[in-house]
DNA sequence: CTGAAAGCGCTTACAG
DNA sequence: CTGAAAGCGCTTACAG
């Protein structure tokens, strides 16, 4: 173990300044009950031992540690975080910043999703936790059990126990498949993850249905290209979209799948938007870089983790515990994957 | 405020088992000098009660936190953290995925790069921070001020005080520029970030100028195109490339720069890599995914974040404070954007 | 406006 | 093998 050295304390400042070790913590919580002369003494002496408060001692007695939460889904296969989907990277971006702001630090992970990770929450007395994505119910439960501010972004659980924020998934599906069928496309395709009850994808998968049915558009299987969310899954499905020869455009309910298709279509000689059109869903960074440039549902994914950290912000300090929903916006992005037939 | 619940402490566990606090304490740190009798009679008692220890308390004695900082570089503009380019984002799975392996937490943020960085490492009682990229002088003097491990990750701080992961930038330019050569290349440019002295990107420069002296080809002002490391400044350089008609090729010091121009180059009608032959540097996940697939000088990114914890996990268990320095390898992987000519 | 003191929940010599 | 007790560095009623 290295040797530690030895850590200014309140007990030091208080000498310095020759006053009580209360005054001190008053002085920095800026309780406000301190003459300013007092103050001012107080001041020079933090500053000139270079006093540094241990946040672990304050929170010990505090119980408030300044520290969010954030679980990142994970890959299937080998439980890293999701961070080479850009979605989740975009989304930290936004929480990391704005929790800055706000004078909190993060603590980012992934989580095997049993309750070790409540157990860590409650380890480290954090001050709230935002949740992406989707879990298995009992997962929840024990969230609930605590009473640590959560909220659940991209989450469909039913529970409104929970703050969260979202968008309308089902929705922006609508918009995208309609977006496509006003270009004339009535052989649509869907490229999707899994479809589990309940979850992002599903709702996707859902709003491409009402956007076929209202049109009068019969929902075929054959229609319905179900796999992972990434972007090799997308070059993969391309075989199999080939042999339907009807298709003229597709849906990928997340831009990664998109891109991947886009790839995987080339691969087989079929081109993007000349011979197969399609658009995606999120709009992450690198659609607009990618080339073509890809078209999509747009949704302000930075805006989400800021909204996130400010939903917990404000449940610690306000007194009132009000959930607190939010639904963010959705818009076709138009760039250049679709052309009209 | 929210209200707490009353937390299960160490004292209530003692009384349930029946023994003394310490014994609960000896057991759970598994320092094993307790009889095999009572340990069992102690775990039962947390898990009846599902005692969950207070890593504050915990923390404030031990003065280790299990907690790791990760500083990410952030955008000049906006100060956001740097995860649009995909680069970091790796970087931060493998930390985080190793990290939570060995059982600590991680801290993402950025930094002003101020002490304020440090002040909060010591705040949190950090038992290491990894350091990702270059920062002033200062923010260094600052560090090794504390005496907290340190790994530095991608900095050419000529300071050997810290520990150290890093690839040899200048030899992976190198390899690069020479496979361009090789490839037939003659009037080379280099499309890079601002050249700052003892940089990763004047490491790279200085590469890329001795595959070209080595051939004694003449390094030119003109094929130099400095700005930001970004896929805009990637996508606007293409005009001032396109200026110099003899440029056949282009070495890129990123992938994200490479990936721009290659998009910026289409914009203006010109091929990768029918009219230019594009290299680029780094081989981040999407350069694979790209379309077409990039030509880079690859380094493995996510290993590199899994070494930066390895160190400091090091650092920590064991005595010696010996100094590690590692350098990972580097290789050319061919894809489709560089023909011979 | 300021201070003495209790207490937050742990770990760790020390004693037995 | 086990316990009583000190102490880590803070905050916060409470008293004055």
């Amino acid at each position: 173990m290295r040797h530690v050295k030895k850590r200014v304390t309140i007990k030091d400042v208080a000498k310095e300044a020759g006053v009580s070790i209360a005054t001190i913590s008053y002085v920095l919580n800026k309780k406000g009950r301190v003459r300013e002369e007092t103050e001012e003494k107080v001041m020079a002496a933090v500053k000139k031992l270079n006093y540094i408060p241990d946040i672990s001692a304050r929170s010990l007695v505090s119980k408030s540690s300044k520290l969010l939460g954030v679980v990142i889904p994970q890959t299937e296969e080998d439980r890293q975080l999701m961070l080479n989907n850009p979605f989740y990277s975009e989304f930290l971006s936004g929480v990391e910043y704005c929790a800055r702001k706000h004078n909190f630090q993060i603590i980012v992970s992934g989580t095997d999703i049993d309750k070790k990770y409540l157990d860590m929450a409650l380890e480290r007395n954090m001050d709230g936790i935002i949740v992406m994505g989707m879990y298995p119910d009992a997962f929840y439960d024990d969230l609930k059990k605590s009473n640590i501010p959560i909220v659940l972004v991209d989450s469909y659980c039913n529970d409104h126990y929970f703050h969260s924020v979202q968008i309308n998934d089902r929705y922006g599906a609508y918009l995208g498949t309609k977006y496509l069928i006003e270009k004339g496309h009535e052989h649509i395709g869907i490229l999707t993850g899994k479809i589990k009850a309940g979850g992002v994808v599903e709702e996707r998968y859902l709003g491409y249905q009402d956007a076929l049915k209202e049109l009068d558009i019969k929902v075929s299987k054959d229609l319905v290209f179900e796999g992972v969310v990434d972007f090799n899954y997308g070059i993969e499905s391309a075989k199999d979209i080939r042999k339907n020869k009807k298709i003229t455009a597709l849906f990928a309910s997340a831009d990664i799948l998109a891109l991947g298709v886009i790839k995987g279509l080339k691969g087989l000689g079929i081109k993007v938007p000349d011979d197969i059109s399609v658009i995606g869903f999120d709009d992450i960074y690198i659609s607009e870089i990618f080339d073509p440039g890809l078209t999509t549902v747009k949704q302000d994914i930075y805006k989400k983790g800021q909204k996130a950290v400010e939903i917990i912000v404000k449940s610690i300090t306000q007194d009132n515990n009000a959930k607190q929903e939010i639904v963010l916006p959705v818009e076709i992005m138009e760039r250049e994957t679709v052309k009209r037939i």
